[in-house]
DNA sequence: CCGAAGAATGTAACTATATAACGTTTTTTC
DNA sequence: GAAAAAACGTTATATAGTTACATTCTTCGG
């Protein structure tokens, strides 16, 4: 939240990213489109402008498979992210790997391909709601 | 091709299935749509119905990050899949990795989560697209 | 302080992707 | 060969993301 002074983020910005961080689990962009109205949020488009700021900045990230944005760990992203979705309670966890990521990196030298956007994303069932 | 009749494809399931695989590329749900009109195909939920079957038989699998779909390599997939997308030429390659599998294993080891359907796609660039 | 350049914004229309709902036909199984 | 299950067809609708274009705000050199 303080941040939002720090890295001097425009209206539009701080917005979406204060309602992305208050919902502490991904959100979709009409989602936050709905809940922004009131502030003076009307298109579709201000939404994603200010979501695509947001990860340029590293402050958020897109989960490919849920359609959906969600604030960013504060981990250095040297290594690649992994998010692990509890597809119940809908909670999603980050993590940063380092075995992942040399694993990554050995696919990436065997195959000659130089990799820049990692997508990991895994589905299942979270601790709680196993036990629950 | 040959599998059309060893798994009973029905006539739906074999026509997509067929298009994706002389595809050799991920395709989307309305080119496939497009392409198989003249065979009959005419909504959306024709293709969509196809595809999921064929994800079910593991015939084929959707890329998230790109809201497509490909055919499967023939390995078996007790280890996860990850996909090594060209962002320059569109090619796509599925590997097999065990060391990312037992990476993906201790994560969920460590935060007590059963993981069902991972998603793992990493954009970059080919190596034929590097030195071309 | 001024003005040009770049960044961010506002708005409407549009394209792309995916699903709901409902009834019918085909296939399987006993 | 009848009941159950699976697949199909069709229309409408929901959800997600982009294009195009005009306007306003910010920054920064002169």
């Amino acid at each position: 939240m303080l941040k939002k002074q720090e890295l001097k983020l425009t209206k539009n910005q701080a917005l979406v990213f204060n309602a992305l961080n208050k919902a502490r689990k991904p959100v979709g962009a009409y989602d936050l489109l709905d809940e922004l109205r009131d502030h003076g949020i009307k298109a579709p488009l201000q939404i994603y402008r200010a979501l695509d700021h947001l990860i340029e900045l590293r402050l958020a990230h897109r989960l490919e498979s849920l359609n959906a944005w969600t604030t960013c760990c504060d981990a250095d992203h040297a290594s690649a992210a992994v998010f692990v979705i509890c597809d119940d309670c809908g909670n999603v966890e980050e993590h940063i790997d380092a075995d992942l990521t040399s694993s990554v990196e050995n696919i990436a030298k065997r195959s000659g391909f130089a990799p820049k956007r990692p997508v990991f994303e895994i589905h299942g069932q979270c601790g709680g709601c196993k036990s629950g």
